[in-house]
DNA sequence: GATGAATGAGCCTTCATTCAT
DNA sequence: CATGAATGAAGGCTCATTCAT
């Protein structure tokens, strides 16, 4: 038994009914464990909501990053983030939801801390955008709107993805560079030949098995 | 005291907080009333929860179904139908998001009833897309995850428009009927001189005041 | 049902088997209500026995307070002093020695507030010594010792004093007096004729019934 | 590490939050072990509790017994009985209150065991004053109450005394001695010339430092 | 001798709901 | 229409204790 089952367990449970829903004794059933146990492993229901949602921020701002560090061309730092945005939450999609929804749970000083990691997350989208449009390579009526769809399009990648699914998650990748691109007119030939995508990582916190949704 | 004043109160706490996360005596105490008075305005938390629910869904089918009797052409059925859900979302912020976030909340009976309404809306869009590209007006890699990205992308505003932000609600709407064109590469030259914005309509739970986010 | 009945339950219980080992379940069972029901007369456990321990430290400080009008005396003072002291310990045994024991129960605040009443009444008994040996009245190797010997005799009849006992209360009171007085060496003779024996306040919180000791 | 220091936390620990409210892991804690070291030392908290009752009370009825045997004069035998409580007391303030309060927290079987042992220390006190009246060396209105007023006067010690006090050790048994003459009408000019008073025994169940009082 | 992991029972408190008034 | 009182169930969490290492 380690925290990895039990951060497993909490992801699928807070994810399917919520943190507020979600009682200690499910979870100690679905880790295998006496409910008494998760607290030794976490000083209690909110610092586990916290540790998870800590990784997986932490993992997307480092993805994120990277990302960047591939090019200093707007057009294919858009193409990396979005596609590193998208691999991710295809990848961890539980993890991702609970970290996106159950914000809310957290008291105020957990709130506001996990608030700047998301934060910081959504600057990087915002630097590639306004520089992007600065050089001329994008245009878009409001800068501010644009990047909010583009990230709210992909975050909705997790309601639906599945691995065993119609498409690839590489071809689902693309597909969401391509709209990205359109949205800001970008020019998406400056892409060919260019290999922006990465392997997205495995958070241990995500459940293995079938996601929340149907295949679409 | 009736029971809008209570739709109001519930709407607003269980968008902040969620459902699970919301007493029966916070519910009363924010409608100024004794929480075993809610029991004369519904049957129970959860019956409170669909009420509103059902409003909401309803109120969104009706909008959407009439944005697609403006006309026939499939584009200017796309900036109706875009219109609509952008409308609707920004003038009910609290109230969507309550219906979107909080289908998990409900027992398995109610769960199916609002989800198929929740699907008669969403094939709503599934129509204007499908038939837009069977006829060449439209075209997109795929056609499903352009449809989601549309509707996910319009959800997004719950999040963020502010009627007393940056851009007025119209100025809004047509942003994203631009993007919308973008996305399925369709001719927004077709809607200049037509009128398909509806003035949305104000659901009876939709507390007033400021929503949840901050400007921007 | 009234809170009467909670208090007097709870100063049983309290004093029987002390704050901490005294469930509220064990409450509710005693005072013949559910446990939950408990939280509409109090806040919480511990502002139960601070509720308990006020009523009976105001007592505690009206009754000597009136005792030392009786006279300018400090002969007479110390017999209505002890009288007092006596005659409410051996009324409100249990109340009385729960308002001593549970003191180290309380949180930090709290604490503060009760020992501040406790020590404004013992302040009472050392006004009077201080005053009878700085005129002459009284004799002691060391008042504060005096003092405090003289109080916590008085205390422990809580321990063993029994409404049906060997002893009416007024003999024992009369017993302590004359005790009192030669700790101090006082003329027990200046106390012939005046009655310093008020008759003793009955609080609300004394649960009726046998005390804790066997009779002496 | 031995069983003495886990003693000393107990005896510091319970005296000062009580038995029922002072936790396992609390005492591990205090003593500087992991609280499953305890039960290599003892088999449960009741017989850790038990273990220093005993402890405490073994000891005192042997330093009361010794005092009897000092001499055949009721006067005599009382002043020691008196000095040696009081020295007692003073020494091991914690363990004897802890011996004193938590009682109730025995089960039935340790509770009449250990009620046997107090029952015996008792009546040394009890037989000294008896005797002492039969001869004539004492006069009091009523024994009983004489004897339970002594015992809790020389109890009460334990709250205030402090080795950095005001008054030396010594000095309180003899103020202590002159008070319990005082209230028996014992002459007390029998004592002089005679050493009554034995070294206190210090207890290895007695934590180090600082008792629970401040100095007065 | 010492400990980290584990657990069933129990802790205080809050829950949604009912009902007499 | 409105409410204060009441309750069984459940909430998160801590308890004393055991045991393999």
């Amino acid at each position: 038994m380690n925290i990895g089952k039990v951060q497993q367990s909490a992801v699928m449970l807070f994810a399917r009914q919520g943190f507020a829903a979600t009682g200690i004794r499910e979870l100690g059933a679905a880790a295998g464990i006496n409910s008494a146990t998760i607290y030794h492993y976490t000083g209690s229901k909110e610092e586990l909501l916290v540790q998870v949602m800590r990784g997986c921020l932490d993992a997307m701002i480092a993805s994120g990053s990277a990302a960047l560090r591939i090019s200093a061309e707007p057009t294919v730092q858009l193409a990396a983030l979005v596609s590193a945005h998208v691999g991710f939450t295809a990848t961890n999609p539980l993890t991702a939801r609970v970290a996106e929804y159950e914000m809310r749970a957290l008291s105020p000083e957990n709130r506001s801390a996990m608030q700047k990691l998301r934060d910081d997350y959504e600057s990087l989208f915002a630097q590639v955008v306004e520089r992007g449009i600065r050089v001329g390579d994008f245009s878009a009526d409001d800068a501010t709107m644009a990047r909010l769809a583009l990230m709210e399009m992909g975050t909705g990648v997790a309601h639906w993805y599945r691995p065993d699914g119609r498409l690839t998650l590489a071809e689902v990748q693309r597909n969401f560079v391509a709209m990205a691109c359109k949205i800001l007119s970008a020019d998406s030939a400056m892409l060919s030949g260019i290999d922006f995508i990465r392997p997205p990582m495995h958070l241990a916190s995500e459940p293995p098995g079938a996601p929340l949704a149907t295949a679409r």
